[in-house]
DNA sequence: TAGTAATCTAATCAATA
DNA sequence: TATTGATTAGATTACTA
């Protein structure tokens, strides 16, 4: 593996913000670091440090992965920027969210799939890969429900429509994805205001939503 | 075409409220 | 004890040499 800016896994555990830096230090990976099958450590007990999030922090992640349940790289490092966190910890919080809507009710909440793509764009990857899409049918083949691929206020919000037909869903996916990045051009440099900035990402996201932009 | 990087889900471990 | 952050494994896709 061995990532340029978030290290799948780390050797230790670390305080917030310590973690990338220092895997990276130590080759990015867990080579070095013999660990029994899933997770304990086989030179024995280490603990493992646990973020808390703070009202603050959670409140903003939530507010994006209601608009964006697949956030790509940039938004991701936006959001890091936001909430003040690793953009490590933003990954496995999106991720962990994820796969915690998909349980708790599989059926009413098929993963979004926009399929986004940026146009214009250089991203090599844009966080929703045609893959997750792809597995996704494996796993919860669903069709229906209601509008776009926003979660809407909240993720208990109505159903996603996925799969959707891939002009719908690349217009949606372009919809949103323009509003986000014209939120976004509005804020070139650091963000100024933290609070208003996820307003904007989730008021943008919400008007593309809803066809009103 | 093979190798690599990035990302995904699913399962599981384990810390904390 | 329930919740949820952290980790691992395995799979897929895009990009590059």
């Amino acid at each position: 593996m061995g990532t340029a800016e978030a290290p799948r896994f780390l050797p230790f555990a670390f305080p917030d913000g310590a973690a990338g830096e220092l895997a990276a230090e130590h080759g990015g990976g867990s080579l070095s670091c013999p660990r029994t099958e899933r997770g304990g450590w086989a030179g024995g007990p280490r603990k493992r440090k646990r973020t808390t999030f703070s009202r603050g922090q959670l409140s903003q992640l939530e507010r994006v992965f209601a608009a964006l349940p697949y956030p790509d790289i940039g938004t991701r490092e936006r959001l890091a920027e936001l909430t003040q966190l690793p953009e490590a910890k933003i990954q496995v919080w999106f991720q962990n969210r994820r796969a915690r809507r998909i349980k708790t009710s599989p059926a009413a909440e098929p993963p979004a799939c926009p399929r986004a793509t940026l146009a214009g764009s250089k991203q090599p990857r844009l966080g929703v890969s045609p893959q997750h899409c792809k597995q996704q049918a494996r796993v919860s083949p669903l069709a229906g429900g209601s509008s776009g691929f926003l979660g809407g206020e909240d993720a208990l919000s109505p159903a996603p429509r996925w799969p959707v037909q891939e002009e719908e869903e690349e217009e949606e996916g372009a919809a949103v994805w323009t509003a986000l990045s014209s939120c976004w051009d509005a804020f070139p440099g650091p963000p100024t205001s933290l609070g208003s900035i996820s307003d904007l990402i989730y008021s943008a996201a919400l008007v593309a939503n809803l066809g009103e932009l």
